[in-house]
DNA sequence: TTATAAAGAAAACAGTCGTTTGTTTTTCTA
DNA sequence: TAGAAAAACAAACGACTGTTTTCTTTATAA
């Protein structure tokens, strides 16, 4: 019966071993964060890891991967509650930074490990991210703008301002990410009525 | 003669330490980045760093001096040329971007390298962090916008697009850093003129 | 209840890390 | 040109790195 193989256990401690990993990846960053850390944190032993990932590299990779998935799910079912072009960038743009400081770590590892970190992961790490970014590229494509205007430089500077808000947002502030990404919004709106 | 002591030589390879040090902080960030690995960039055995500093973190901590001094001095040389408000933040934004894309690696280790990578030098980072912010605040708080508008936004909004830029420029594309930082500030005017 | 495979423990591997210590070379000054 | 200080060499320190190997426990399907 070779359906039986291959059947994960229920206390299988993965997923505990993947959120540690995205807590400390974040926190500390890909190089600064030993395999040590994270058996610890999953109160397990170094090598015990090695029967789920074949190595660190593949680890983060996981990570990621949950990162773009949560992300892009969260992003999609914002936007299609809306059909005005305008509400559902919005709707995008509250929804990906919402992502990234209110839903945890694994989004965020996603912008704060960059794939030039990981170089034997870097292919893997930029295709991921591109299929996110075409996402946006077509919420941009759809804005009723001046002819002349950029949508390049448009969708570069709010992803960028958006991605930005990690260095300096802080938890329980005066401004939630939702408030964030609507006054960034705002002000990029009111340039493109003229 | 207590004044000929501390008088340094003049063959002395402290400009070339730091050169690689940044060079290497900035292609790989910190934690990446090994005391051997700078080391040997300069032609000389790991040990003979620490007659310059006394550990890694002192090093990355000039390193960032001189890059926020850097970028300090072109933006305020920039902004020094003009009157006009909206002006002087375009020639601060074109100064920021080209010292970041353009002067090489100091500028680039004070925005790659996060001061909670170097948890030791933290508060040291930070401190020289604020003094440039403070920079662009004055810029923005005397721009002629209408009164409802949110400066802090505007500002964290084109600091955060201007320092994310790092992530996707790619030297002898199509656009330059001036006109990256041109095109961004155009998109945040226009909206500004209702 | 028992065979089986999944999951992890235990211990070690070779290599690298930041750093220290003692010594030597090099440059400048008196 | 002799002495002193600056700068770098040479070699090692203990701790930590990612990873491998062997062995043991444990849940589950038959």
């Amino acid at each position: 019966m070779a359906q039986t193989l291959r059947i994960p256990r229920s206390d299988n401690r993965l997923p505990l071993i993947l959120d540690q990993a995205a807590r400390l990846f974040r926190e500390k960053g890909y190089a600064a964060t030993s395999m040590r850390d994270i058996a610890a944190a999953a109160d397990m032993l170094p090598g015990s890891l090695y029967y789920h990932f074949a190595a660190k590299e593949d680890l983060l990779v996981a990570v990621y991967e949950e990162g773009v998935r949560l992300i892009t799910e969260k992003v999609r079912a914002a936007i299609a509650r809306h059909v005005e072009p305008w509400q559902r960038l919005e709707a995008a743009a509250v929804a990906h930074l919402e992502a990234l400081l209110k839903t945890g770590d694994y989004a965020l590892v996603v912008i704060r490990v960059l794939p030039q970190d990981v170089p034997k992961a870097a292919a893997r790490l930029v295709k991921l991210r591109d299929g996110y970014d075409r996402l946006f590229a077509e919420l941009v494509a759809h804005l009723p703008l001046p002819p002349e205007t950029d949508r390049q430089s448009f969708r570069l500077l709010l992803l960028g301002a958006l991605n930005w808000t990690q260095h300096w947002f802080r938890e329980g502030g005066r401004s939630s990410p939702r408030s964030i990404a609507r006054n960034f919004l705002r002000l990029l709106r009111e340039a493109q009525k003229a």
